[in-house]
DNA sequence: CAAGATTGATCTGTCAATCTTC
DNA sequence: GAAGATTGACAGATCAATCTTG
C-alpha cells in the first residue's frame, strides 16, 4: 500500500533524489502489502485459536527449543527480536497466565532466567499445529523449493543490507 | 526469528500436522525476521528524519496523490489498510499538527474529507527523499529488475492465498 | 559503575459502544 | 436503520528513569 514519493510533478529540490520508477513502485507497493497482510493474517489466526499474539507464541516457542526450557531474559529478547522492556512486560503477562516462570539465577543474580511451565508447554503444543498449518497455507504451499530458497535467499539480502547500514541494532537470528 | 514448532520430539497429536522441514523451515525464519527487520528499519528512519510513523507518512503520501489531496475518512482508512477507528484517532493528531484538515462533505453529511494542508504537502516533500533513498538503500538497489518482478509476483501470491483464505478483510491496494 | 532487568509514564491501536446523517 | 465517523476504555509497546547485582 505505500508509496514513498510525492507525485512526480513535485517541486524540484536541489539535490533530485532518484524517484522509484513505475516498475519498482509496484514490485514495492506489492512487497509492502504483504509485509503489512501476512504479519496480520499470522496474528488473527494466533490470536483466534489460541489466544496468544505472535510474539507471545514465539517467546514460548523459542524456550521450548532450549535444553531446560530455560533462557536467561536478555538472551530471550534477543531472540525475539524485543527489548528487554518489552519482553519484561511480557513475560510479568505471561507469568500471570501460568506459562512461564522466571527466578533470578543462583550464580549470578544480575541475570534472570525464563523458564517454560509444564502449563507454557502444553499450551504451545497445543497451538503449534494451526499455527504451522497456517505458515504453510499462506506461504509455503504456495512456492516450490527453489522458489522458497529463493526467497529466503532475498530476505536474508534485505536483512543484510539493513544490516550494514547500522541503521538497527543488529538481530541476533 | 520465528519457529512455529515446538521440537519435533513433542507428542504426537491424533492428526499429526506436516511439520515444516528444515529447509521449509530455514526460508520461513529468514522472511520472517526480513519482514521484521525491514519495516522497523523504515519506521526508524522516518521517524529520525521526519518525526513520522510509517502510516503517518503513507497518509500524506495518500492524500497527495488525489487531485485535490483529498479523501474521505473511510477512503483513506482503506487505502492505508487502516481501521477507521485508527485513522479517526490517527487523523486527529495529524490535524493537531496542522498537516491535515477535516471537514464534513457539503453534499452528504455522512461523509468526512481529510484534506492534506499545504504544511502537510510541504512536510510530505521534505520526507519523501530520504524515505525513498531507504527504500533504495535497503530494498531496490540490491535487485535487478528480474528479480524484483519475482519479489513482486511472490508478494501477490502471498497476498492472494491469505485473501482466498478470507483469514483478514480485503485489502483494497 | 556497568550490565541486566524492571518500572511507570506516555503513546498508539483495538474494541465495543455511540453519535450523526441520510 | 444503515453507513460513516468518532469516542472512551483498555491492552500493548516505547522511552526514559530506576533498581540491583557483581
Amino acid at each position: 500500500v505505500p508509496n514513498p514519493a510525492p507525485r512526480r510533478s513535485a517541486e524540484r529540490s536541489a539535490e533530485e533524489p532518484r524517484w522509484l520508477s513505475s516498475r519498482e513502485e509496484a514490485a514495492w507497493r506489492a512487497m509492502a502489502l504483504a509485509m503489512h497482510t501476512l504479519p496480520a493474517a499470522l496474528e488473527l489466526q494466533l490470536q483466534r485459536d489460541s489466544n496468544l499474539s505472535y510474539i507471545e507464541y514465539h517467546t514460548l516457542a523459542r524456550l521450548s527449543e532450549e535444553p531446560d526450557h530455560v533462557l536467561r531474559m536478555s538472551e530471550l529478547a534477543a531472540l525475539t527480536n524485543a527489548s528487554q522492556s518489552r519482553l519484561s512486560h511480557l513475560v510479568r503477562r505471561l507469568e500471570r497466565r501460568g506459562l512461564i516462570r522466571r527466578q533470578p539465577d543462583p550464580r549470578d543474580g544480575r541475570f534472570v532466567n525464563a523458564r517454560l511451565t509444564s502449563r507454557g508447554y502444553a499450551k504451545l503444543v497445543a497451538s503449534a499445529p494451526s499455527h504451522v498449518a497456517a505458515v504453510r497455507a499462506f506461504v509455503m504451499d504456495e512456492f516450490s523449493p527453489a522458489e522458497l530458497q529463493q526467497l529466503r535467499e532475498a530476505s536474508e539480502r534485505i536483512v543484510a543490507r539493513i544490516v550494514a547500514s547500522d541503521s538497527v541494532q543488529h538481530p541476533v537470528v
